[in-house]
DNA sequence: CCAGGCAGCCAC
DNA sequence: AAACGTGGCTGCCTGG
């Protein structure tokens, strides 16, 4: 038996590390001490829980006293009785230390997570900012340097410096380390010890926002239940695949190596050579230097935003071959050859899921990035496949955001050009333009819709759109004497930031802090938000009424998932229904819809189903690329 | 050698 | 008066 003694917050902490079956005595007269909770966290041997050779190596529980630090090699059944007793957890970031323990202990994610509350949860409602934004931060260590010691050790990165000194890196550090090192086993303990003592001091959230709390845990659970399941995937097409982007990348580099640019990944190369070929580069980023981006690149290369011929100029071939060439690279890295890295033994991909992640609640997808795969182009979707027997299925919201910045500001025209059924954009035009609008004139009106949504001006619509800057001017002028309503909201939030705290409150009542130079941001906060929120309680709801095992992924407006082939049809006929809601009087309508035999099919990748199934996948609206509706000029 | 800033690109 | 929102990830490059 070991007992390491630390300082926390003044106090002496013990870390209890057991080494023979007899010392498991203290153990039980710990659990015996009926903690109200425990504070709870795991080491493994790395972050892809579903890998083949990942490791459960420590389990450790406490109070704001005293840890235990449990060796899983020799006190598994200890370990195992802990969590099943009849007792509330905490943890920060629950999801995984959950999906370890149901993965090597055999203690189901339906079993524990419904009794740990997550620190980090109670965080993000807190101060829902990063460090890099005016914030705490959400990371445990920086939480407990503010609200319980800041001389809580930074145990991430001081086992970082430990891996470093042994001659390891930091990856491979954490399944190397001997399981009984001096620090390893403190630090480890030490996390149980502050994640307790961090809920102590969080725990008024618990009250104050008892039902934005519960909300979040709920959704906390159902995605994780989501993650275990994962989503199959199509090796031998994403061997192929992975071939076909490597020859692509491979072709392009060459081609621009002969050409002048060794490097097609450095900015500096690449503008210097264009400079040499007698390009002039007017567009700088913001440290001043050369802007090579995309969009400078397709520009030279003659090239449209769908990559198509414009026959304005000649095209730069050195520009065409870097572009190529990037994107062949990255679409391997990021997307083929990450999803063979991250797979389980058979077949499928786990994504990590955090359920509450951006400033305004939104979600993200990582490891790999599934809500980043490109739409353009077929090819990487084309990699997920439904089980045998199923077909992809997909449903989303119709222009949540446009309905939500209707409802939450009021603006009857727009509420009841969408009780009507019309077509906002071309309902706007027609206001703004007249009759006789073109369609040029409807990709302005949605180019300011979206503008709206996202706080952005007349500079940036005319930037992205290439309509004169007068000319937008004077459309966002009528556009605010069309929908007055949506003017008066944003002002009012603004106003509100001004005279009060420099935050916007959701109708869920969550708080949003804003910068102060951003005011304007509020209107997009409340709108990202409450749409984020809509698709939450959809999720809820699905799971409600029993739905979630057609589930497998959230896309921010969007749930991607499969069903039977012979019910297909039917299913998502009635999960478009549970979707369906009204908020604040307004419909928030959705669009489900087969598929096919592969998330591709639904962008472009060639079907492989009976024709008899019935496919129905029309393009959706992106708000977030509106530039790609760009005008042709 | 590595962390971190920057640039860039992917999505909604 | 004007104000382009939220993420994840890779590679280059630099400073420690």
């Amino acid at each position: 038996m070991r007992v390491i003694r630390h300082q926390v917050a003044g106090e002496e902490v013990r870390v209890h590390f057991p080494e023979a079956e007899e010392d498991l005595d203290g153990f039980d007269r710990f659990l015996a001490q009926g903690d109200q909770y425990l504070g709870l966290d795991t080491e493994t041997s790395g972050l892809d829980v579903f890998t083949a050779g990942h490791e459960l190596r420590l389990l450790q529980v406490g109070n704001a006293t005293d840890a235990w630090v449990l060796r899983i090699d020799r006190f598994r059944g200890a370990a195992i009785k802990a969590l099943e007793q009849p007792r509330n957890f905490v943890a920060h970031n629950a999801p995984y230390d959950a999906l370890v323990i149901d993965r090597h202990l055999g203690v189901p994610v339906e079993q524990l997570m419904p009794k740990i509350w997550d620190t980090k949860i109670l965080a993000h409602i807190v101060d829902p900012r990063g460090k890099d934004e005016g914030g705490i931060g959400l990371d445990l260590k920086t939480l407990c340097a503010v609200h319980v010691d800041p001389d809580a050790p930074d145990t991430q990165n001081d086992l970082t410096a430990v891996f470093n000194s042994l001659g390891w890196k930091k990856v491979s550090g954490w399944s190397r380390i001997a399981i009984d090192h001096h620090a390893y086993v403190l630090y480890a303990g030490l996390d149980a010890i502050l994640v307790h003592r961090l809920l102590q001091v969080l725990q008024g959230v618990l009250s104050e926002s008892a039902e934005l709390s519960k909300f979040e845990h709920k959704l906390q659970y159902l995605l994780t239940l989501l993650q275990r399941k994962g989503m199959p995937l199509d090796i031998p097409y994403v061997q192929r695949l992975l071939i076909e982007l490597h020859n692509e990348n491979v072709e392009y580099c060459d081609l621009a190596a002969d050409l002048g640019v060794d490097n097609v990944d450095s900015p500096a190369q690449v503008g210097n050579r264009l400079i040499d070929m007698g390009e002039t580069l007017t567009e700088r980023t913001p440290s001043g230097q050369l802007k090579v981006d995309r969009s400078v690149l397709l520009q030279l290369a003659d090239l449209d935003r769908d990559w198509k011929r414009i026959g304005a100029r000649e095209p730069n071939p050195v520009a065409d071959a870097v572009i190529r060439a990037k994107r062949a690279g990255k679409w391997a890295k990021t997307y083929a050859q990450a999803f063979l890295d991250h797979r389980d033994p058979s077949d499928r991909l786990h994504p990590t899921i955090n359920s509450l992640q951006a400033r305004t609640a939104r979600m993200s997808v990582s490891r790999p990035p599934l809500q980043q795969l490109p739409s353009s182009d077929w090819r990487i979707r084309r990699a997920f496949i439904p089980d045998p027997g199923h077909v992809m299925i997909a449903a989303d919201y119709m222009a949540v955001e446009m309905r939500v910045l209707a409802a939450v500001s009021g603006d009857l025209t727009m509420q009841n050009a969408i009780r009507q059924g019309l077509d906002l954009h071309s309902f706007t035009a027609e206001r703004v333009f007249g009759p006789d609008f073109t369609s040029k004139d409807r990709k302005i009106a949605k180019s300011i819709g979206f503008g709206k949504v996202y706080g952005g001006g007349a500079d940036g619509i005319s930037r992205q759109t290439g309509a004169d800057v007068e000319s937008v001017r004077h459309a966002l002028q009528a556009y605010d004497q069309v929908f007055p309503g949506i003017r008066r909201y944003s002002f009012s939030l603004i106003q509100r930031a001004q005279r009060g705290a420099r935050e916007v409150v959701t109708p869920i009542g969550r708080r949003l802090p804003l910068d102060e130079d951003r005011l304007y941001a509020a209107t997009n906060y409340v709108v990202q938000s409450t749409s984020r929120d809509l698709l939450a309680k959809a999720i809820l709801n699905l799971f409600e009424a029993g739905f979630d095992k057609y589930l497998f992924l959230p896309v921010h407006d969007e749930l991607i998932g499969q069903a039977p082939v012979g019910e297909a049809v039917d299913v998502v006929r009635e999960i478009g229904e549970v979707m369906e809601s009204t908020f604040q009087g307004v419909r928030i309508a959705s669009s489900a819809a087969v598929v096919g035999s592969s998330w591709g099919s639904g962008y472009g990748a060639p079907e492989q189903l009976p024709a008899e199934m019935p496919i129905r996948k029309e393009r959706r609206e992106r708000p977030g690329q509106w530039f790609q509706d760009g005008l042709d000029i």
